[in-house]
DNA sequence: ACAATAATGTGAGAAATCTCATATTTTACT
DNA sequence: AGTAAAATATGAGATTTCTCACATTATTGT
């Protein structure tokens, strides 16, 4: 993590408004932060010191069970807001948020800006859709996680996450989106596999009959 | 489904401070409804017109899948809101309310004051809040469920469920917040029950060996 | 009080998923 | 370039959980 200097930073603040969503001038407030790849932007069962808007970038927000299993309970894609539920209190330990790719943050220190915050009408009103839009998709995704077994859930996790035909998430990320073993994962992308659905290549898998996929991922929507 | 009286209504509003959470007079918004035990708050895919705030009794909040199985998202109890997130309008459509018991509810009149709400930092503020806590709380409970097996989740919920050392919960019911088949739980209450964990008695179970059970809901908590 | 409906209970077999062991390939680091 | 760590891959066997079929109480409505 390094601290952006004045005139990228400004740069950014230009190029992604975050002006919108409060009703007092945030600048001042703001510091631009660089992550790597792979680095942490909470670690689990710490404290935040910041609120941060992502501004570019990907993440997964994890926690680990006692067991050593590990929930990979979202990935988090700019722009968005992390350490939200932390700054409200409601939650006093963070999860564990940790980048996919090299990542741009916008830092608001909440012991400086809190109080203004937590009074603040445009930042509130914001907050209780974004908070309300995630627990809407968390629900969801995990009610089906239980309610459909992989097959039609895996189905319909290429589909979602493929990008022109062509899929190559991370099996060792997925197998703990989908809430599976990485063996059983590896088991069904093998029969995805021998039934034609998909076909290995290179570091990945092209869709070789999306609408046998759609089909399966068409039992689960509503 | 039945209006309260004004005397009544009036009552229960004396009983239940709801005033703090606005900043502005709520009181002439509110409509006092009394629901019989069984009775829906919200259908399946309905559009709410109200926001409720119930004051008390119990209910569930649940989504049926295209599969014909029922996700049991939440025991719902006084005091707390119900229909907070079409509200926002980030959920157009309504999971499903069912009561458990006989409840009452304020309503509040989504179009009269829709606006009002919105703007309120009060109500925001509390919102957020609540918001953030249903989320914490039904992400740690779904990502236990596909982390740890029934034997270990199920200790758990008798703990914490039972009265006095007598679990009552409805299979029917467990079943479905636990996220796993009637056939299954009844299996592993058979387990415990073979174990000396616990023991049926007329319609229930008391609970006869306490700190084995804890042992197996201790290997959840973290 | 009686029928209808919901809830409880059990068996048998099958399917989904897990654990563990182990080998190979890729990627990251110095 | 060389080594360690991470990711991929596969087999075998065990567990967990599911489906379906069916029987037996409770509960509810009229």
């Amino acid at each position: 993590m390094r601290k952006l200097p004045i005139d990228e930073s400004l740069s950014y603040i230009e190029q992604y408004p975050i002006s919108q969503y409060f009703s007092f001038d945030i600048v001042p407030f703001i510091h631009v932060y660089e992550f790597d790849k792979g680095e942490f932007i909470f670690h689990e069962h710490s404290i935040p010191d910041y609120l941060y808007y992502m501004v570019e970038g990907k993440a997964k927000l994890y926690i680990t069970h006692k067991n050593g299993k590990i929930s990979l309970i979202d990935f988090i894609t700019a722009p968005t807001f992390m350490g939200e539920m932390e700054l409200l209190n409601a939650e006093r330990y963070s999860k564990g948020i940790q980048t996919l790719s090299k990542s741009v943050c916008f830092a608001i220190s909440i012991q400086e800006v809190k109080e203004k915050l937590l009074a603040d009408p445009v930042f509130l009103k914001m907050l209780c859709l974004f908070l309300s839009h995630k627990a809407t998709t968390a629900t969801a995704k995990y009610t089906q996680n239980q309610a459909y077994s992989l097959e039609n859930r895996l189905a319909s996790f290429i589909l979602l996450s493929s990008d022109q035909q062509f899929y190559k998430e991370k099996h060792t990320e997925v197998c703990d989106y989908l809430g599976v073993s990485y063996r059983h994962l590896l088991f069904v992308l093998a029969q995805f596999s021998e039934a034609g659905y998909i076909t290995k290549q290179n570091r990945g898998y092209v869709l070789t009959n999306r609408p046998e996929l759609e089909k399966l991922a068409a039992e689960i929507t509503y």
